[in-house]
DNA sequence: TGTTAGAGCGCC
DNA sequence: AAAAGGCGCTCTAACA
């Protein structure tokens, strides 16, 4: 192995929220730094203008590239021949950002760490903070002193050129290596190193989103939304003229609906606190001077038969000049009188009488306008709410639905002008979105995505958004390929439990069997498959219903949830469920074994440490999987009803059941993706006609040209089924399948089976 | 004007 | 006996 320690300074423009994005239009690479293994000082090219701007040469022997936060660099160079061919021969990468968060267990104050915090930690320097400072400041790269920025990235003379970024990188990186192998998990980080290129290439690609099929359905949809808020508007009461009912206002809709106060502002007046007197502003009069001395409002005097201003109210007569300049004239007088009652901006209250009473669990932390808790305006209480007076529940849902589609996956301008919404990360250029996707920003390793986020695009069965999902090539095909269960199988993998790989093996709905193992029913499995199957058996609707609480109970069981909440999601009773669990248990007790054996390894080492917000000591335990990777896991605040009994922390039994499966489930996808990625620099994409574009968590997305799409398709599937010998990497035989569907269409909402 | 917390909800 | 896991985005309301 030699490795070569890689840094790259470019323009910082932002674009569709990227600082740096190299699909900026100004944006360029000003510099590169290196150093090779054994050099004794760094390399560096420095690019006066976007004209000079170049790629960085790989040596033909160098097989590994070190970099920080590395998928950045690799964005910039991804067309680079050079880097191209370092892949083609195996060349590999290490992200030393990615890898301090894995060694690290995804432990939360890791999740993409800084340069500067990192290096300490190896033995590095501090960063010179002038450059960041002058970043902060607005100062392109390209307008900071050269010899500043190449201090900063290679190290200063007096260091040799032997420092900076590339110097901290370069002792980063060998103590993340002495680090992995001290706990097993160079392997593990290999392949999550090729899943970072994967979706280096997924980011570079992007996806081709059809604007017009975009635009047909924003304006379908704001169609509908528009009908809905005129039929709300019904059922708004006459209100003052100051309090603009919004139903986008959770304070507003729960007072309407369960009744409270709604507080409002207007202009009022308001008394004087020195006088008591509604406060006024003063005005300057002039005034005639009475005989008395007082004075009248000019307006207020009337003539007197003589022609003299005379006071009519007092019968006193206005004084007049006898000598001088103004001879004749009356005499005048500047004074201040009251003007204009003052307003301000003052609280006002509107009490709603409500449709019906909300129920205390439905209480939220918030309260209204006379300090009563507000209530829950979820989707979940609106539809609760059907049969108790209230009657606008089901267009307020209508409507609540088209502002989440609307808002989230089209377009919104928010009240203070700015756009939201996934279509303003579309490059008007090429139609194309490219997301992040994350890599140091989950506890248990999964991946997440954002700017913007494609990991929570709407299903088929709920909207038709994925329609505007489509291929970069004409008649192209997008191409989905699903790992089936995926948490099912690796549960299977890493409790080894005996029934439970047995039913993997044989494909066993498990669903219908958890049906079936409930004694009550006295129904074998065979029996509850058939039931469920037959449309025209007399009690087909309800094995129907048992199955889909069965399903609600498998995935609540997942993550842990305990049989009150179970029994509150699925409409069963609390002691079905805990039959339930108990058959459950029964039938698999390696999961129970498993998850025994988890919390036993996490509690048997941990450190303390003191956590100021929760104000208190608190244990950190790590779990390792059979793969190498690292669970980091800490205590928290014991629930009321231990700390009666005198606990005050604990670990949490769902996240130590869930993380070790869904971790590993993530582990398994990225390393695939890989796997994928490699396959595809193989063959140039398939002669630059299939593309990675995307993954989610137990999927990816390809676009393909039609001429490719089945071989394309069959590879795919091939690949990603072959967890087996991914496993086989680590010392790890598994004996369980891990199933792919493939699915194709003209964009991802219609997709159909291969 | 900008930041933050909470609620809610999209996905796996 | 006893704990539904992981993300990111949009909006409102409160606060500085």
């Amino acid at each position: 192995m030699v490795y070569m320690v890689h840094d790259t300074e470019t323009q910082t423009g932002v674009f569709k929220k990227r600082k740096g994005s190299p699909w900026h239009p100004d944006n360029y690479i000003v510099m590169h730094g290196w150093k090779i293994q054994g050099d004794d000082k760094c390399s560096w090219t420095y690019c006066k203008d976007r004209y000079d701007a170049q790629w960085v040469d790989i040596p033909e022997h160098v097989t590994l590239l070190v970099g920080f936060n590395y998928k950045f660099d690799m964005l910039w160079q991804w067309a680079n021949p050079a880097l191209k061919a370092f892949f083609k021969r195996g060349g590999r990468i290490w992200d030393c950002q990615y890898v301090e968060y894995l060694l690290h267990g995804q432990d939360q104050r890791f999740h993409y760490c800084s340069l500067t915090e990192t290096a300490p930690r190896y033995g590095g320097t501090e960063k010179i903070d002038e450059i960041k400072v002058l970043w902060d400041a607005g100062v392109q790269t390209s307008d900071i002193n050269p010899d500043l920025l190449i201090d900063y990235t290679v190290g200063t003379l007096e260091e040799g050129r032997n420092g900076g970024d590339i110097g901290n990188t370069e002792k980063i990186f060998l103590g993340q290596i002495k680090r992995a192998k001290e706990l097993g998990m160079i392997k593990a980080i290999w392949s999550r190193m090729d899943g970072l290129c994967a979706t280096t290439e997924m980011e570079y690609n992007g996806l081709q989103i059809d604007m017009e099929e975009a635009a047909a359905q924003f304006r379908d949809l704001s169609a509908q939304r528009v009908e809905a808020s005129a039929s709300l508007e019904e059922f708004v009461p006459v209100l003052p003229e100051e309090l603009v009912f919004n139903w986008g206002s959770r304070v507003h809709k729960s007072c309407l609906i369960f009744g409270g106060v709604v507080k409002y502002r207007k202009q009022d007046t308001y008394p004087d606190p020195k006088t008591g007197e509604l406060a006024r502003s003063t005005l300057q009069q002039d005034h005639y001077v009475l005989s008395d001395g007082s004075t009248i409002q000019q307006d207020k005097a009337t003539q007197s038969p003589s022609g003299e201003l005379v006071d009519p109210e007092s019968g006193l007569s206005v004084l007049y000049y006898l000598s001088g300049k103004k001879k004749g004239e009356p005499k005048t007088k500047k004074v201040k009188v009251p003007g204009d009652y003052k307003t301000k901006y003052q609280d006002f209250y509107y009490t709603f009488p409500g449709y019906t009473r909300g129920y205390p669990h439905w209480e939220t932390k918030s309260f209204d306008g006379a300090g009563n808790p507000l209530y829950s305006t979820s989707g979940g209480t609106i539809s609760a709410l059907k049969h108790s007076g209230v009657p606008f529940c089901e267009v307020l849902s209508r409507y609540e639905d088209l502002n989440k589609e609307i808002n989230t996956y089209f377009l919104s301008r928010g009240k203070d002008g700015q756009l939201t919404g996934m279509l303003t990360a579309v490059d008007q250029r090429d139609n194309r979105i490219h997301h992040n996707l994350n890599h140091c920003a989950t506890v248990t390793s999964r991946l997440s995505s954002d700017n913007p986020n494609l990991q929570n695009v709407p299903r088929a069965d709920k909207s038709n958004l994925k329609r505007v999902f489509t291929s970069r090539f004409k008649d192209g095909t997008m191409v989905e390929a699903d790992y089936s269960q995926l948490e099912v199988v690796v549960q299977g993998v890493l409790t080894k439990d005996y029934n439970l790989l047995k039913d993997l093996r044989n494909k066993i709905d498990f669903h219908c069997k958890r049906v079936a193992i409930q004694p009550k029913y006295g129904v074998s499995y065979e029996e509850v498959l058939a039931l469920v199957k037959d449309e025209d058996h007399p009690d087909h609707a309800l094995w129907k219903k048992r199955r889909t609480a069965a399903k609600i109970f498998s995935f609540q069981r997942a993550y842990g949830a305990g049989a009150v909440l179970i029994a509150s999601f699925t409409g069963m009773e609390v002691d079905e469920v805990k039959e339930l669990i108990a058959a459950d248990e029964a039938t698999y007790p390696g999961i129970v074994k498993f998850n025994e054996e988890v919390e036993e390894r996490v509690k048997k080492d941990v450190t303390y440490f003191f956590d100021p917000t929760n104000q208190g000591t608190f244990r950190r335990g790590f779990w390792q999987a059979p793969t190498g990777c690292m669970y980091h896991f800490r205590s928290w605040p014991a629930q009321d009803w231990q700390r009666d009994r005198g606990i005050e922390e604990s670990f949490s039994p769902t996240e130590m059941k869930n993380y070790p499966i869904q971790g590993t489930g993530g582990e398994i996808v990225q390393g695939t993706c890989g796997w994928l990625w490699r396959h595809f620099v193989s063959n140039d994409n398939y002669g630059g006609r299939a593309f990675l574009c995307n993954t989610v968590h137990d999927c990816v997305w390809v676009d393909s040209h039609p001429d490719v799409v089945d071989q394309v398709c069959a590879d795919v599937k091939r690949i990603m089924e072959s967890v087996d010998d991914w496993f086989r990497q680590f010392g790890v035989e598994i004996t369980v399948p891990f199933p792919v569907e493939v699915e194709v269409g003209p964009n991802m909402l219609e997709l159909k089976h291969k």
